[in-house]
DNA sequence: GCATGACTCGTACATCGTATGAGTCAACTT
DNA sequence: AAGTTGACTCATACGATGTACGAGTCATGC
């Protein structure tokens, strides 16, 4: 019985399995390439552009032999996902002791790293937790609790950073999307303004000032967390 | 040449069309009877649970019957959306100076509405804004103005609620059907506690106190904006 | 009595994810 | 040297989905 390398499996063990075609156009099918090439296709045409078929033609494969290498098509877009979500670190030597910048600049990473890939953030709700986002957790939790966030809030505030990310950047990406729609409904809003007046006048739905506005609300947000 | 009445157009303008078949067992098609039938299928079975042939049969009605009175699926999925939405205040008599607990009202309720039909919340990132989620701004707007958050710093006040909640929401539902997930990826860290020893101990992915931790961040969000 | 327009629906099509099982070929066993 | 195994590829086929097309029904207005 064959054995796929597919979850947490071997992949590949041996060395060098197929020298049987060694042109170099057409490099051996593996796991890793085929999360790749998936990556080209999804920046592309988003989440529609991803097809089995599509990135077997691109692979120069037949549709079925990324079976092997890959459970399901679902498997791909995990893959996928947990590839954009990989994390080096600040800059270094920066003042260790600044928690707050360390923060400030994993979660405003963590946003950009998403949005150069929109699809992903559609993907992110459902999916499970990889060893990416796990680490980033991880780093959060540290330097949270180094910076004197009392143990008993500690679960609380990583939850609370995690939820203010995820809504942002899901929400600046669905936004970028329909941005006509949104010039739309403000346009609504201000003719018949009987009903919404106040964020009629503040122009709230025009306000582009995407990445302010993030910063400045995660501003707000370690006010509350760590306050003096 | 037929008119539609999709859209913003004017439905079925004709007090009683269909007196043909007046059996009560088979109300005549309409947006309402197929957006609510849309909710009962989505409530059921999740997003997959929606089939324009599914909704067809369980309205009695043949599959293209549906595109009459309907765009698309896009459309259903929208109408459904925003049906879930609707806002009807705080309890009255609170008394009426106490903003912070009109905005926590608001916001466990946006949050408990669509929890009450997790599909909703894979559907939020990418849809227009409906009339109900406006409303919820211009409420939101409002009172955060009164509560004498500067107007500079209003939108982005605005914005950080939201997506706090956003973020909040999409995230329990999203546990929520993974839970098991969930169990699996602790014991993993707690077991190799190499890589994440902090959230390991700290038992971050088994903490079930939703409510409360959303609560709890949300309070910590509105101190930051509203000091003192 | 006939045209109109509101509404219904059967059929058909392209596209999708993937189950099934046969095929190829290198490495290992004996 | 012959045969077995197991890694890997892929053609075919199936069931499901959203919806375009166009023919049907039927109450109403002229």
């Amino acid at each position: 019985m064959a054995t796929k390398p597919s979850g947490a499996g071997s992949k590949r063990a041996r060395a060098a399995p197929q020298p049987a075609q060694e042109a170099p156009g057409e490099p051996p099918l593996s796991r890793d390439r085929i999360v790749a090439t998936a990556l080209e296709l999804l920046d592309a045409d988003g989440l529609d552009g991803l097809t089995m078929r599509r990135l077997a033609d691109r692979l120069g494969a037949g549709v079925m032999s990324l079976y092997w290498h890959v459970d399901n098509k679902e498997d791909v877009l995990d893959l996928a996902l947990d590839s954009v979500l990989d994390y080096r670190g600040p800059p270094q030597l920066d003042k260790p002791e600044d928690w707050r910048a360390e923060v400030v600049h994993m979660l405003e990473d963590w946003r950009a790293s998403m949005l150069r890939h929109p699809w992903s953030t559609s993907l992110l709700p459902r999916r499970a937790l990889g060893r990416n986002i796990l680490s980033r957790l991880e780093l959060l939790s540290k330097t949270l609790s180094g910076a004197g966030v009392a143990d008993a809030d500690l679960n609380a505030a990583i939850w609370s950073l995690w939820n203010y990310v995820m809504g942002a950047t899901i929400t600046r990406a669905s936004f970028d999307v329909s941005n006509e729609d949104r010039a739309a409904a403000q346009q609504r809003l201000e003719q018949l303004s009987g009903p919404y007046p106040t964020i009629g006048r503040s122009r709230l739905l025009l306000d582009d000032d995407w990445d302010g506005a993030f910063r400045k609300g995660l501003g707000f947000l370690l006010d509350g967390l760590a306050p003096g």
